[in-house]
DNA sequence: CGAATTTGACCGGCGC
DNA sequence: GCGCCGGTCAAATTCG
């Protein structure tokens, strides 16, 4: 396993310009963006949008596969290809139930080695303790390889 | 057999 | 008003 991961904080400005600045801020774990509903304001099923205020964290990572495991289940739901990169979006959402929580993946077609991990949502339930322990390693891993050069 | 994954279509919002 | 982009869900399939 070479887990040669990198972590990048995206900073809170995400209006136009599709390149995204991060920062190597060696903060703490994924930064909150604030609440902003960015396109979420109906969409609701039949129960009612309780769902209001929606926190998101983004970061990239340096990884040569997109499924990094944070030590939740995801269950990919779709798929989708953007303009502004040439590699396909994964979304993907927590299977815990009254979990909501949503996650989706982006590979940066600047950077094929580079990941963009967006979550949406937190989580209400507790992490597995193994994986949650081995993401820590890898997050801890990752802030100690540090980049070649930046 | 069950759950997770895949791909396509549809919906919604925004822009022009 | 129409077109485009992005996002979500649904049905079918596959893997464990």
């Amino acid at each position: 396993m070479d887990h040669n991961n990198q972590i990048f904080f995206l900073g809170s400005s995400a209006s136009s310009s599709a390149s995204p600045v991060f920062s190597s801020s060696q903060s703490s774990f994924p930064l909150c963006l604030g609440d902003r509903n960015a396109g979420m304001m109906k969409s609701a099923r039949k129960e009612g949008d309780k769902v209001n205020k929606k926190q998101k964290y983004a970061f990239q990572t340096r990884s040569q596969v997109d499924i990094l495991d944070d030590g939740y289940r995801w269950r990919k739901y779709g798929q989708k290809v953007v303009k502004n990169n040439k590699f396909p979006r994964s979304y993907y959402k927590c299977t815990h139930q009254g979990c909501m929580v949503k996650k989706q993946i982006q590979r940066l077609s600047k950077d094929e080695g580079i990941v963009v991990t967006t979550y949406d949502g937190i989580h209400t339930h507790r992490i597995d303790e193994y994986s949650a322990e081995n993401l820590e390693q890898i997050i801890r891993h990752t802030q100690a390889s540090t980049v070649p050069n930046n």
